[in-house]
DNA sequence: CTGTTAGCGCTTTCAT
DNA sequence: ATGAAAGCGCTAACAG
C-alpha cells in the first residue's frame, strides 16, 4: 500500500536503520551507499513518515507560531518573518522544520488550548507574539503550561510580548517599547503646540494597550498639558477600524475642542481618520491623528498617516532564528526592540 | 519520566485501552470509569501524544492551508476563516484539529516542500488558497503531489484558485470570478465615459492575473474604446504598493491622456494612488482609480476605493468546513464565488 | 462495557 | 560503515 522505510530498505539493499541514517544525514554512511538509497527513495517516491519519526526519535520539527489575528498584518508580518528564518522548505527530504501559524483570536483559551496542541506534537519550538492578557490567572496558566513545554525540550521565544515573570521557561524574550514609543509620540504633539489630546486605548486588559497609554500619560504629566481630566479623554476598545470610528465619535462629544487624536494602532487610527472626515474635520488642519506600529498601509492613508514604527520583520525574524537555535539569547534572555517616531502629514499644530 | 496513557490507566485502574477510548470519544465508556480515567489525566496533568497517536491511528488531526503571503490580508482573512470553521480549540483533550498555516511566499519550490512537508505529517486536509502559477510544469507537479496525498486519504480543497484539470484528487474547488469581477469594473468606468484606460496587472505567470486582465479586455472589445493598444496601457508587476507606484509612473509616461487607472489588487491600486498624488493629480477629478478585493483598508482610503468584493471570509470558512467534512461538495465539485462590484468615491466620469 | 494483543513506521543503542 | 533488535506511546481489532 504506502511505501515504507522498510521498502526503500529493501529495493537499495541495506538496512532500514541505513536508509534511516542516509534520510537523517546524522550519521556516516558510504558515498556509494547513500546513492543507492535516495534512488531507492527516489524510484519509490518516498516520503517519510513524520509521526513514526517524531514518536521513535521523541521530537518533531514543527514550530508553533501564536497570534491573536491572522488577518491582521501586524501578525501576518511577524509571523511571515519568523517562518522565512526557521529554515524551513529549501533542501531534500529530512530535517525540514514546519512552522504552525495559530490563529487564537485573541481568546485566553484558545491559547492555552493551541499550547496544549503544540505540546501534544512536541512542538520543537513555540513563538508567542504581541501583547498579553493581563489576567493573573490566565498569565499564571500560560506559565505553567510553557514550564511543561520547555521540560519537554520545548524553546519558548516571546516577540513583541513583555518577559514572563518568575519563569525560566523561556528561552528569549523581544518586546517591544510600547511604553517609549508611545511617549515620543504624544512628545510630538505637545511640542506641536497640542493641549487637547484625545486617546483611543486598544482593549483594557492587554499589555500593548497599557504600555502605549502611560506613554501617553507620562509625556503628558511632563507637561502642562494634564488637566486632571485624562480619563475622560481616553476611550477603550478594541483594535478596530470600527472601534476607532466609534471611539472617535465618542470622543468629539466628550470634548468637541480637542485637537488631536492618539489612536492605539494605525487600524484604529484609519477608523478614527473616517470619523472626523464624517464629522467634517479636516486632517491636520482642524485637528491631528497619529496611529502606531507603522503598517504598510499608513503611508498611504491622506495625509499619510504618523506613527510609530515597530520593526515587525526584524523581530519576526529574528524569534525565528532564536528558536532555531540559530541566534544566541541576548544577555539576560531580554531584548527590548526599540521603536521609532514617524512624522508625516496627519499632524501638524493646532490653529485656534 | 513523561506521563503515558499507561501510567494514567494504572492510575484509574483501567486498561490503556479504556483510557484512549475516553480521550477520544468515539466509544461507549460507563460514565464512572470515565470520571475515574478524567480524573486521572487531570492528577498526572497528562497530555496525549500526538505522533504516537497519528502512527497508531494512521491519521492525524493537522490541517495544512497553504498561502502565497501572510502578511497580506487578502490571505490572512481567508486562512483566519478557515481556522475559524475546522472546528479547533474549543472542547477537552482530544479530538482538536490544528491549522498549520504555510507561507509560501509565492515560490513554487517551497509550495511543493510544504506539500511534502503536509504529507509527511499525514495531514487530514489541505487548503490551498489563492492563484495558482501557470507554469505547466509545477501545475504537473502540483497535482501529482496532490494525487499521493489524497491517496492517502488527505482532502482537498482549493479556496479562490480555479479548478485543476484531469484530477479527481480535489475534494472541492472554491474559485472566485476574477474575469467577471474585473469586467464589470471596467465597464462601470467605460459606462462613466473614460475611453483611456491603463492597467496595473499583477505578476504575468499567475492565474488571477490573467483572469482579471482578461475581464478587463473583454469590457473593452465590447466597447469602443479598444484601441488596439491595449498592451502598450497594460503594465505588469507584483501585488505591492511599490509595483502599483512605478507602475502608475510609467502608464502616466506611456500615455499621459489617461483618465483612469485600474489596479490588480487594492493595495497595488493604493500605490497608484500615491504616485497620482506625487504627480499632482487629483483622484477622481483629474484620474479615476480603482482596485480589487475590497480589503477593509480600501473603504478607508481617500477617497474611498472603488473595487470589486470578495467574499474572502465566507469563502474561507466553507472551504474550512469543506476541508473537513462537514459540508458536502457542490455538485460538481466547484463552485463559484462571485464577485460584486463596489462604486466608491475613486472613480468619476472624465473631465476633458 | 472493558481487557488483551498486536502492531503502526521509525530511530537508536549495541554489535560486528 | 552497516546490521539486528528493541522499543517509542498509542489505537484497533478481537474477545469476553
Amino acid at each position: 500500500m504506502t511505501v515504507t522505510l522498510a521498502d526503500v530498505a529493501a529495493r537499495a539493499q541495506v538496512s532500514p536503520a541505513t536508509v534511516s541514517r542516509v534520510l537523517n544525514g546524522n550519521y556516516p554512511v558510504a558515498a556509494a551507499t547513500r546513492e543507492r538509497v535516495l534512488r531507492a527513495v527516489d524510484d519509490l517516491d518516498y516520503v517519510l513518515n513524520g509521526p513514526a519519526s517524531s514518536l521513535a526519535a521523541a521530537t518533531s520539527d514543527l514550530l508553533g507560531i501564536l497570534v491573536n489575528d491572522i488577518a491582521d498584518p501586524f501578525f501576518g508580518i511577524m509571523a511571515g518573518a519568523v517562518q522565512s528564518e526557521i529554515g524551513g522548505p529549501g533542501g531534500r527530504a529530512g530535517g525540514e522544520r514546519m512552522a504552525v501559524v495559530c490563529n487564537t483570536g485573541g481568546s485566553p483559551e484558545r491559547e492555552l488550548t493551541y499550547l496544549t496542541l503544540l505540546q501534544r506534537q512536541r512542538a520543537a519550538a513555540v513563538v508567542l507574539t504581541g501583547g498579553a492578557l493581563e489576567d493573573p490567572a490566565h498569565a499564571a496558566a500560560v506559565s505553567a503550561k510553557l514550564a511543561r513545554l520547555a521540560d519537554a525540550g520545548t524553546r519558548i521565544v516571546l516577540c513583541g510580548r513583555p518577559p514572563l515573570a518568575d519563569t525560566d521557561a523561556v528561552t528569549a524574550t523581544l518586546t517591544f517599547d510600547n511604553r517609549s514609543g508611545g511617549r515620543r509620540l504624544t512628545e510630538h504633539l505637545l511640542t506641536l503646540g497640542h493641549r487637547r489630546i484625545g486617546y483611543v486605548a486598544g482593549p483594557m486588559e492587554r499589555t500593548t494597550t497599557r504600555h502605549r497609554l502611560e506613554g501617553h500619560r507620562e509625556a503628558l504629566a511632563a507637561s502642562a498639558a494634564d488637566h486632571g481630566d485624562q480619563d475622560e479623554l481616553t476611550v477603550h476598545g478594541p483594535y478596530t477600524r470600527r472601534s476607532g470610528y466609534e471611539a472617535t465619535l465618542e470622543l468629539l462629544r466628550r470634548a468637541p475642542d480637542l485637537t488631536a487624536i492618539v489612536a492605539a494602532n494605525d487600524t484604529v487610527a484609519l477608523g478614527a481618520s473616517a470619523a472626523l472626515r464624517d464629522r467634517g474635520l479636516r486632517i491636520p488642519e482642524d485637528i491631528s491623528v497619529a496611529g502606531f506600529d507603522d503598517l504598510p498601509f499608513s503611508i498611504d492613508a491622506v495625509p499619510a498617516l504618523t506613527t510609530v514604527r515597530l520593526p515587525l520583520h526584524e523581530a519576526g525574524a529574528r524569534a525565528g532564528r532564536l528558536a532555531t537555535g540559530a541566534e544566541e539569547p541576548p544577555p539576560g534572555g531580554v531584548a527590548t526592540i526599540g521603536a521609532e517616531l514617524m512624522v508625516r502629514g496627519s499632524t501638524a499644530p493646532p490653529c485656534h
